[in-house]
DNA sequence: CTTGTATTTAACCGTAGAGTTATTTAACTA
DNA sequence: TAGTTAAATAACTCTACGGTTAAATACAAG
């Protein structure tokens, strides 16, 4: 039930947000998604299995190739999570919003 | 612009939603956050600086004792990006479907 | 069956992260 | 002022993570 933790860990690096952000434009094969990276080819192998252990992008293999795409379901969780907890964030100002007309300026500092 | 980073970086530790889910119930002093951790102060203060730093959370000092509650601009830019790229998520998958319908079963494997 | 190309795995290195205990700072209280 | 409480900071350990190069695997093509 916890896999938002890795979801989140995937998302954490920007590396892996610009690979999210290039598969977004449709599926791709491991070498292209590596060229405009600075880094080495292993380096990229493994972002990718991070973002595909945290279900965030498919893998299929076509020959030598492995084609890789956005997995649809995967953020479903891990949004839900924030869409959860964003209601609780809006009820919070709204109270403390609340508060704050009720005893206007508190002794604060 | 990039402070994603540390919103999803602090987003990825269990600890640390299980104390945004705490303060989605309302204000809370760190003591009181820490209580149910069976982790020790000092790491539960600096778990509460990530959040803070990453502007997920907001503190009021009254006296000697913080009190924390939920930053409700925080997980906006956090949020808005997954929103962002949750169209091209549902954008890849029509595009996924259509062409599965256009080339049935396709020799795949 | 040998070579070439695409990609992963292995082994290693340096840094960042999460935990600890001990110490310090700040504010309240007698 | 001395003592207590709330919390942060310091110093340290250990593990996880991102990067590297070199070797292994898998498929394609002569």
């Amino acid at each position: 039930m916890e896999r938002l933790d890795t979801a989140y860990a995937a998302l954490a690096d920007p590396t892996r947000r610009a690979i999210l952000a290039r598969l977004a434009q449709g599926e791709a094969a491991v070498g292209d998604i590596a060229a405009p990276f600075p880094i080495s080819g292993p380096a990229i192998s493994r972002h990718l299995k991070v973002l595909e252990d945290a279900g965030l992008v498919k893998r299929r293999k076509q020959g030598q190739t492995h084609l890789l795409s956005l997995n649809p379901e995967g953020l479903k969780s891990a949004q839900e999570w924030l869409e959860h907890y964003r209601a609780f964030w809006t009820a919070s100002f709204d109270r403390l919003d609340q508060h704050l007309k009720q005893n206007p300026q508190p002794p604060e500092k």
